[in-house]
DNA sequence: TATGAATGAGAGTTCATTCAT
DNA sequence: AATGAATGAACTCTCATTCAT
């Protein structure tokens, strides 16, 4: 598949520097029939942000809507996102390099935001039941506890947090592994939730 | 000056869309004038950034570094990130796009690193100070309460999170303003310096 | 052709002041079509010399090996070199020019001396035939006569000899004609092979 | 000097590859200093090959004019062609690279064959000398031995050929050397003017 | 006399796109 | 459906030359 070569080529060089003969090469074909499939570059960069979300995302969140328990939801939602691998590297090169590239153009922008923002609406959903629960937001701490938890508010800024984050560890930053970055995130989550971090990252769970 | 014009044009069009000839044009000059006085476009894209850096920081830090209050100091520290100004967006736009041009040549990327971490740097002394002098990590709370503050640490949790943060808001996601992140920091500090919300961010101040 | 056009323009202009343009116009095709099929100027130029050596040696070098008369052979090697034609004129503007313009890379102009010194490696195993044959180096004269006849020596000798003489030819030496050049190499083998210079040249040949 | 600023950056990097810049930046002066003087560009490079020939040959033209030994004058004369100083190098590299850029501007190339036709015409001289005195052509030897020596036309073989081994020299051709080069000289004067070549070379001079 | 900033033409090269096959 | 040759505009960079200071 060619959207699977352009995927490889923008790992390996960015999007900026992927070119209709980098993608032809990488596919085994001609540019010609690259240009026949697709008409234009941008469409297939599109494409290939397109189809990586489905596939970083798309069994997380149905295996996550699917999960009753919305402390093990909420963990298999967010550590996918620091895993230690390979695959997880390149989703976020791919991520960060395609939103600058297409930031300026808003109405792009507009458009794959929302197919991007499943992981996020997802993440709205799991919180929303936790808190319908009583899981969440019981023991909410900070200097204005007792407020209620709002699900679209916390998720936005742990989207946002993780984003962050992630752009840091692409830079190398020294003593930022995955590990660490993940246990700020449960952190994060414990303050802003009202629940302890080891439940959450499910390292104090019952034997049940 | 050139490097004016180039800023201008990046945060019109962006990094990789900044050409020799788009600067010449902006600055009003020859092609050739451009490359006689900078002799790679490279150069010059790095000189916009680090005269962006030492503008928007340079009279900051240095007024965090020579405020004894530290609540006062954090908050003229962290508050002109989210200012509602030109200059902000500008700003983020500028950071966000570099990086991402630069992230590939890790080379580039760690030098232009460390004059960009100054405010990063000034956070870690000013989060020291305060810990010093007991104002932060007293009243420590979240579930591993008691901890002890690390500064560095938590200084590189909020420029991770207030880049992410500003990334957001920079693609125009609906009721983050810049008063919303600016609270959203202040949460974060507190939990994590353990102060007041209140406190940080200066509402709490002053009885008058 | 691109080739043939980038050798048209090289004999006009010079190896120096052939551009990428100048062969696009000569061969009526595009800038962007010249560098399609050639990626390098450089390369075009390399394939210029490479066609020319093999087009104006190649038939020659073929004749004179199957030749079993090795001063008919000889004749044939040396003869075309100062032909009277402008086919022989255009070869020795681009082989001078090529040189130059190569010798100060190294490695370039070590791979391509290798295609270009066929003529002189022709050259050997014709005087090495003589030699074993005994006609040549049997009536050796000079001051050192008697010495063996070391056919890489002579060779290389008359490559520098009829080289040079080219070259004042090309800068229009009065009565320095292409006849003259030729009954030179004659006289300078009579020396070198022992052999009377009309036998060489041919003209004593048959008692017709 | 900027000239000799000229000459060293020629001999390092080749005519083709001298500019304004290079020029400028190895005298210590500004480019509008050299433009001031010079005006173009091309007119500096005629200086350096001027002046070259001016050094390397006019002491020598002269001390072999002064010479009344003819043998020894030709010694005098053919000798420094070859000899193993990295000033020989230099003058070779800075003279054929003048040629090829020269040679195709008719004009130029006789105003600056005349000048540097010097050493030709003193060889011709001195040759004259010689068989105005009988040292030369006595034992004339080859086929068409006892023909009168044309000094001209000798001198113009000799400048042809040590022209030629010069630029097979500089192309680094295995095993030849400038002693090996030299030798041919010798050789081939020792055949066209019918003196031993141990005379010639001095080697086997009588203890006068 | 000396400077160096400014210029603009031209260099090689890259590239997405078009189109006849 | 697939190809790949052809295109021309765009890129960065080099450079000799001009000229006000």
């Amino acid at each position: 598949m060619i959207v699977e070569a352009a995927r490889a080529v923008i790992v390996r060089n960015g999007v900026g520097a992927t070119g209709l003969r980098d993608i032809a090469a990488e596919a085994g074909v001609s540019v010609g029939t690259v240009t026949y499939h697709f008409g234009s570059v941008a469409e297939i960069l599109n494409e290939v942000v397109v189809l990586e979300t489905e596939r970083f995302y798309g069994a997380i969140v149905a295996a996550v809507d699917a999960e009753p328990d919305v402390l093990v939801g909420l963990r298999m939602l967010v550590a996918p996102l620091f895993g230690d691998t390979e695959q997880v590297r390149q989703h976020w090169r791919i991520w960060s390099d395609y939103w600058t590239a297409v930031v300026r153009r808003p109405e792009v922008a507009a458009e794959y935001a929302e197919r991007i923002r499943v992981w996020e609406a997802c993440l709205v959903r799991v919180i929303r039941r936790g808190v319908d629960a009583g899981v969440f937001g019981g023991t909410r701490q900070g200097s204005d506890g007792g407020d209620p938890v709002d699900a679209e508010t916390v998720a936005l800024q742990l989207a946002a947090y993780s984003d962050g984050v992630a752009t840091q560890i692409a830079q190398g930053v020294p003593g930022l592994t995955n590990t660490v970055a993940l246990s700020w995130m449960w952190r994060f989550l414990s303050h802003e939730l009202g629940v302890p971090a080891v439940d959450i990252a499910g390292m104090g769970r019952s034997p049940l």
